[in-house]
DNA sequence: GCCAAATTCAAACGAGGGTTTGAAAAAAGG
DNA sequence: CCTTTTTTCAAACCCTCGTTTGAATTTGGC
């Protein structure tokens, strides 16, 4: 593990993951890369056999540490009441708030592919995707027991969007002209709101 | 208005605006838009002063159609009870999900810079947004007369974000895993769905 | 019909992108 | 220690991009 080219292909990860989820893959340069990692040029090629590969990897290990961290939670949110359960899933969404960047990183190198997905995340999401809406589905299931399938499916997008659209637009929604603050207390009391509003909302079809 | 000039400058803007619809900024090439439009490479600088000046018409154009249809109807929702106001509401903002490309295509514009906002986008963004939240608070307000004003600004952040998520991933969402159908039919229930959870989400705080 | 202005055109420019190359250096194995 | 393999390196290659150029053509007012 400390051998002296897996000390290089570290050092292209670290940076290569920082700066993808700043600027997206298409503003990020090899070039960018290896002036932040310290390497030459030609190591990207030789680690990850290119740009593409490197960004594989990259997103590999974004997909591990998000759905790690999901699932391992998914145990002990089944366990709570269906509405401490959503509560806590949407608290769970809405972490990408902050800006913990070992957590959030991730999450904004995933929303770059919300708009313009890169052939080798759509790769990976057809593997992948299926756990990251399962936890949704299942909390939605417990308040529309008698639900359609695709009413489910249709309810844990809906519950995903209204969590995302917050952490999606976090940077502007910060800034002028709404200025909203969004420290951690300020994240909870929003959690608070939106999984009282999620629960309300599907409460009616109980 | 027929004057030669205005002609090859008209097929310029509806080949660009196609394209940026399609593709995004960064992914549409000037030469993909003379190919399209069949005029020649330099008609770009010619006749928008070069990529930016192009895309901000293209945006301007868009904001024009978008908020446009917007207001004139924000004036009959206005009119109507709460709850149907809300339907209204969210339907409108879900026919982004129909395949006309009129109507979509300003929408998909906007996407793309939901993640990266383009430097034209931001000068635009700051004068045109007010009108453009403006009738979603408006609405919320009527469910929350004694919310204070950062409560009422992020539920209307909250009601855009759970129907852009379905506009927003529409492609996705119609592919598989999901396989979800989405004709007029589908969309009106989904509207139907959305709103219904929306209102009783609202209804709680009343 | 003429002339000045506006518009079109083919070609080239320069910057920046990802990748390749082939030799030099370092590491690993016997 | 010597050999073989792995890894690093600077340089160049080739492609696409947005823009510029300067001449040719068309347009519009007199």
């Amino acid at each position: 593990m400390t051998r002296p080219s897996d000390i290089t292909r570290d050092r292209i990860m670290r940076a290569a993951e920082r700066l993808f989820a700043e600027r997206g893959y298409d503003h990020t340069s090899i070039r960018a890369i290896v002036a932040k990692a310290r390497v030459n040029q030609a190591a990207i090629n030789y680690h990850f056999d290119g740009k593409d590969g490197l960004y594989r990897e990259v997103l590999r290990s974004a997909f591990r540490a998000l759905t790690e961290g999901q699932t391992s939670h998914a145990a002990e949110i089944k366990a709570l009441s269906r509405e401490r359960a959503l509560a806590e899933f949407v608290r769970y969404q809405l972490r990408g708030l902050l800006q913990r960047d070992e957590l959030t990183r991730p999450i904004r190198i995933f929303n770059w592919e919300t708009v313009r997905p890169t052939a080798v995340f759509r790769e990976l999401l057809s593997q992948e995707v299926a756990p990251f809406m399962g936890l949704a589905t299942d909390i939605i299931s417990r308040f529309m027991p008698a639900a359609d399938q695709r009413t489910l499916t249709l309810a844990a997008i809906w519950l995903v969007g209204q969590c995302g659209v917050f952490v999606r637009n976090r940077e502007r929604l910060a800034g002028p002209p709404m200025s909203l603050q969004l420290d951690e207390a300020a994240i909870e009391q929003l959690a608070e709101l939106v999984s009282g509003w999620a629960i309300a909302g599907l409460g009616s079809h109980a």
